[in-house]
DNA sequence: CGCAGAGTAGACAGACCGGTCAACTGTTGG
DNA sequence: CCAACAGTTGACCGGTCTGTCTACTCTGCG
């Protein structure tokens, strides 16, 4: 992630609502502190977004788009084995959640799986944003468990399916781990997901 | 539950606040609306809790004794072997997400699970009360995982890690279900426990 | 009866919210 | 040289937020 200061007004924008938004919540997210912080006028952020909604829908699509380049991409097309890559990944998501709750003094979470919780239900165009978002993630586990039922590491079976239980094991992962305020919760529940990928 | 009519005004409360947390979310939920609903005013509410978020928990604590009451002990208490008992869990669960969703018009979620997200990172006492619920989730299906393992269902483990794995998993396919607004997710996702508690 | 205390009532406060607007600046292209 | 336009600025708006306060009612008890 670049330093906010060489970013154009939306780019700050845009980074520094995914940053509170993760950091604390979208509700709690004020458009007049999210302007100080992304060193903007009012007028400037209603220029770009019409409301804080679609700047949040905005904000998680490029957090997702960093994410997947920065994080998905290079662990999913490594040549290691499909298992091998899952375990990556976990790894790469288990040393960010460390980081991070070291610099903000707490466990964040997954920021599209805190949003989903907040909003879903409130605002249908991030509820829908966040559903791809989703299925994104899932494209990626699916495609490593193919790669991995193909090399025989686990049995034949439905791979989309086993996909989205591991996606919701993450997910739980993190909100446990976030509750419990302790990032190495992440890291023992996710011990079963060699399991339930062969499920 | 009882009729919101036939309790006394701190109940009304305590029971309008769950309900309205849980279909929105905390921050969604106002004083004035929330008192609208419960049939009370806002003097009441001062009176019998200091601020917003005391209610919220006492509010939370309400509603897992009821479900602890309602759901919980009536499962784990039945003749059944441990993992049956796990699947009747998750049979209930499913089916109150299915009735609560068609009365409110799209899936909710875990109340626990949505106030947790939300709030966990913005008020410390709210966070100790949610992982103190967690907590004892956690202890129901332990016990029963452990009744399973005696009864040769499961090999020996680690059932205090075993029931925190199921439990993500658990509140993971209930954000998925959220998001993807369908029900129908969460039971899918939730066949892969079997898997989890032999892991 | 009279009093104490629990609970009720709702006006009020002051901060803060998301969003609007008209005026301004700087750049680009004809 | 100016017109067109993207972007900026910050004052401003009406509404809503949580929480406070004083006055009131009701009930049980000595």
């Amino acid at each position: 992630m670049k330093p906010a200061e060489s970013l154009d007004t939306r780019d700050r924008l845009l980074q520094t609502a995914a940053a509170l938004m993760w950091e604390r919540s979208f509700q709690a997210t004020g458009v007049d502190e999210l302007c100080q912080r992304a060193n903007a006028k009012k007028g400037s952020f209603y220029h770009f977004f019409p409301s804080k909604s679609d700047l949040a829908v905005a904000a998680m699509e490029s957090f997702w788009e960093h994410a997947r380049a920065g994080i998905f991409e290079p662990v999913f097309s490594s040549s290691e084995s499909g298992l091998t890559q899952l375990r990556e990944l976990i790894e790469r998501i288990h040393e960010l959640q460390v980081q991070v709750s070291a610099e903000k003094g707490g466990v964040l979470g997954c920021p599209f799986g805190n949003l989903g919780q907040e909003m879903a239900r409130q605002d249908e165009k991030i509820r829908e944003a966040l559903q791809k978002i989703f299925d994104s993630h899932c494209q990626f586990i699916e495609a490593a468990l193919i790669r991995a039922e193909q090399a025989g590491e686990i049995p034949a079976g439905d791979n989309r399916q086993r996909a989205k239980n591991i996606f919701a094991l993450l997910e739980g992962a993190l909100l446990l781990a976030k509750v419990a305020n302790d990032p190495q919760i992440f890291r023992r529940v996710i011990s079963a997901v060699t399991v339930v990928a062969a499920a």
